[in-house]
DNA sequence: GTCGCTGCAAAGTCTTTGCAGAGAG
DNA sequence: CTCTCTGCAAAGACTTTGCAGCGAC
């Protein structure tokens, strides 16, 4: 697969670093570093959407159809990824369970109800606040998150 | 049934207008009330917990085994409920799809990740500032959510 | 070589649907 | 009476699992 390798020459710092995370990670529990596993992190990374263990697999296999990747690996890998922190699964009404990469920086999601589009934003005021009530319950939080939803700009010029 | 009838005379003002609402809700749409449903709706109203279908129905079945209601009549009054906007539905990784009356005033979720447990808390400072970001991004926003996620006080102790 | 990984297909879950009889309006 | 509901069981959708061969280390 030597595409794969020349594809990571245009990779960008941030993707090597979690690509070496992700290898330590493996590393550390006797796992092996396969192409599968390689090309489901670089699709996770190169999406800006939020994907469900169907459209990453509708999207790998656009890609790399020689892999026959199956689905099972796309649904062990998430749990794999997810179990170790490196992606972040949303699950919202009907549209099921989506994944995203959890490496990048903290975020909350408007969700447009209309054409299914999310929206990422960080508001620090909020982060401070939810610090403080988790305090105020004697919550240990771990985790937090946050969705808006409602009709995007485009939708409402629709 | 006069035993469900006999139960209402002991009901809040607040689950009589529920029911009044969700009477009125059927009548517009030529749906017709009945026993199962409203039995739905009072063991509802009832549950403090957030119940997944199949709770809800190991609910009904123990509270009113003589009514043998199907899982499939939960399904189909829960999706009713929830078109409707009488209950919302949270979903949580593994946990599955919960449901809780929506006709409660508004509130956001902390949700203890070792034994499950959710508290609800409302803080006015968030809310407005989730209404401010939806105007900033060109939101017209509907509804919103959160959850905090961590450990709690009573699990932080054992 | 060893032992974990993968694809496939089969088995589970959870949810929805078709149908014939029951029941609300 | 009519037309919707319901329970049941069967069908679907989505995930997980068992297995034999493959491949990373």
């Amino acid at each position: 697969m030597s595409n794969i390798v020349t594809n990571f020459n245009s990779r960008t710092v941030e993707y090597e670093q979690l690509l070496t995370n992700f290898k330590e990670l493996l590393k550390k529990n006797s796992l092996k570093f396969t192409i599968q596993r390689e090309v489901i992190l670089e699709t996770l990374y190169n999406s800006n959407e939020h994907l469900t263990p169907e459209s990453l697999h509708a999207l790998i296999k656009k890609k790399f159809p020689e892999l026959k990747t199956g689905i099972a690996t796309i649904y062990r890998t998430l749990s794999l990824l997810e179990d170790s922190d490196m992606v972040t699964s949303l699950s919202f009404g009907a549209s099921g369970k989506k994944y995203e990469l959890g490496a990048k920086k903290h975020h909350d999601h408007m969700i447009c109800t209309t054409c299914g589009d999310i929206t990422e934003f960080v508001d620090e005021q909020i982060e401070k606040r939810q610090r403080n009530i988790a305090n105020d319950l004697g919550f240990e939080m771990s985790d937090h998150s946050m969705q808006i939803y409602g009709i995007c700009k485009n939708c409402q010029i629709k």
